[in-house]
DNA sequence: CTGTTAGCGCATTCAG
DNA sequence: CTGAATGCGCTAACAG
């Protein structure tokens, strides 16, 4: 039994004195200031034997520098997510910092727990991955201690970097508009199809649109987006009826229920789209589930069974996020591509600027998009 | 210009001279200590007034007490680990603590450099969810100054809870065996169809099995797994052939170069079997791309077209870790279920246990799993 | 180059 | 009940 030692906690007096120097030499050793070569050595060893590490902890209640940034998310299973804490950690490292996530499950009353949480422990500075900015939010933001820069939600109390929400709405509003006029006169095989597939309680073609949104305290998401896709399709003379928007959580789980609902009571309906991928899978698994009973059997396996479904069901789906895993299994569905990875980036370097020069001038920063259409087995 | 206060620390002794007390006083208001009510009213005005917030980082550094738990994951996108890490905040949140993640990015040298951060911040105990452990993970579970319990590995320099990777392997094994020799004689439909359609350039069946695996540095998955399926093939007396194994990383994009290579290689597979649901959702990618490719364009014969196609989807997946976007939207390939919320709940469970009563008997813990097939059409 | 001396912001004795 | 004093482990002055 040799080890072991790391258990006791040592201090740095401790070392000084099994060294034979005084405390402000390890310290010194430690932070490279002048200390003989012979001294070094002395320390050198007693550190080594005893394993020591300095306690990050008190060093940073002197120094007020931690190298450390809280990241508030709320959620860690998600592809939009992971891509943004990407980019803030590649900048991170870069400029010798590390990063600490608090994840809360969309709770805001847990984001404001955290993000008083990060305001006093050692951290430099905290990006907010926002999703709701409330009343107590806003207080935060105002008045918080250590610099905060929130990404994905507009503010006025922080730096911040947004996504251009409203005209990827738009933009995919004014896709499925065309789809929708495209398709109607039956002019390509695609719309055969179509017709074809009705089924028998309904009577007619699928000719409507749905939508799934989220929760309005999302301004980004839940407003934004929604209000850009419904100006997107108006553009184009098509309407979204009230009956045909339903609200989902973040979830795929959700997004099913929130389908299958537009599927019971709706029997024209063309296009759903979703506020985001996430809940765009939901709504493919409920499409999936719904028209179970009108697929083949013979089509056994689930890859041809999808196809089947996609194609002959009739019922598209688009989302918002470019999700690759989505992208992957499905060959693709119509969404917007939004630079996750760059906020990320651009977030941190903001927040870097601020902690290390101080920089005071507020800034909003917001980034493009890019209309994802899948290409189709003909255009390949 | 009213708010802004907080951004000027305010400590202890501050709030003591304002309300007219001793900081010991505020203090003992802040933890419930014996303060006169006319005191406390005092204090309580000052604290309103100023916003002033205790630094949690100098009482900790008296306390020794975080009331924290460290946790590091490989990474943030992935659905088995947030399902662990849902456990561990459970269990947690119950017992009053809060939690911190460091993602790695399944760099293990990463992993190294956070679990040291995280052993000399303000964290009481540390929990990792493991992929490789090295040699230096080992001098750093014996030697740590804060209590570790590993999730997902077996170790036996620290408290661990693992999953029966062997045992699912093997159960998968088992299943893709009798698949496999269930298809052989041709006695159904699904079977036909695949006999039918074999392309031009191959002359027989499909037949054998690949595997696509990790990093054998990883034990549970990369051995453990791989060893267990390769057992419960030769159990039932079919051979995983070296030419049919590949290895992947631990994501999509990996799995499906992987699994395109097979494709491109051998003529004749049947199944492919992943290490991973993520890794499967990569193979499922290039199986739909390769036959996309083969499949002849101007085919829209669609008799030709047709049989090309369901040669190829008639080739399988199976993964592990039953991913519920997976299923969602491809109505599930078989996979295996494991305990991952159960192991974050035992393992915050355990952590808490030497955290709060210094527990000190070491304690293995080995979870089980639930093979999960796909209802087919039929069964439905 | 070096050791001594002050604290960082707080919680905890210990006398009142 | 209360305040003054002490120190958590470390670094930053400051005099040697």
């Amino acid at each position: 039994m040799t080890g072991r030692k790391g258990i006791f906690i040592m201090t740095i007096k401790e070392i000084a004195q099994l060294a034979g120097v005084s405390s402000a030499a390890v310290s010194r050793y430690l932070n490279g200031g002048y200390v003989s070569e012979e001294k070094k050595e002395q320390i050198r060893k007693v550190i080594e034997k005893t394993g020591y590490q300095p306690s990050a902890q008190a060093r940073i209640l002197r120094t007020k520098k931690a190298c450390l940034v809280g990241v508030v998310v709320p959620k860690i299973n998600s592809e939009s997510i992971s891509r943004v804490t990407a980019g803030i950690e590649q900048v991170l490292s870069k400029r010798g910092y590390q990063m600490l996530l608090a994840s809360t499950d969309n709770d805001p009353e847990k984001e404001i727990t955290y993000l008083k949480l990060f305001e006093n422990y050692p951290v430099d500075g905290i990006i907010l991955i926002g999703t709701v900015i409330s009343a107590e939010h806003r207080k935060f933001l105002k008045n918080s201690k250590v610099p905060v820069v929130v990404v994905g939600q507009y503010t006025k109390y922080a730096n911040c970097i947004y996504h251009d929400d409203y005209g990827a709405g738009k933009a995919m509003g004014r896709l499925v508009a065309s789809g929708l006029k495209k398709e109607q006169p039956a002019a390509d095989a695609a719309v055969q199809t179509v017709q074809d597939a009705k089924t028998p309680e309904e009577g007619g073609y699928r000719t409507k649109a749905a939508y799934i949104g989220v929760t309005k305290e999302d301004k980004a998401v839940g407003v934004s987006r929604e209000d850009g896709f419904r100006s997107g399709l108006k553009s184009e003379g098509i309407l979204l009826e009230p009956d045909y928007v339903k609200t989902a959580e973040f979830t795929m789980d959700s997004g099913y229920h929130a389908a299958l609902e537009l599927l019971e009571e709706k029997k024209d309906i063309r296009i759903i789209s979703c506020a985001t991928d996430t809940i765009a899978a939901g709504a493919i698994e409920a499409i999936l589930a719904y028209s179970r009973q009108n697929v083949p059997r013979s089509a056994a396996d689930s890859g041809t069974r999808m196809q089947y479904i996609l194609n002959y069901s009739g019922i598209r789906v688009t989302g918002f996020g470019d999700n690759q895993f989505l992208k992957a299994v499905t060959g693709g569905i119509p969404t917007v591509h939004f630079g996750y990875k760059t906020s990320g980036i651009r977030g941190a370097e903001l927040l870097l600027d601020v902690i290390e020069r101080g920089e005071k001038i507020p800034i909003e920063m917001k980034l493009g998009f890019r209309l994802e259409e899948p290409q189709t087995a003909e255009e390949k």
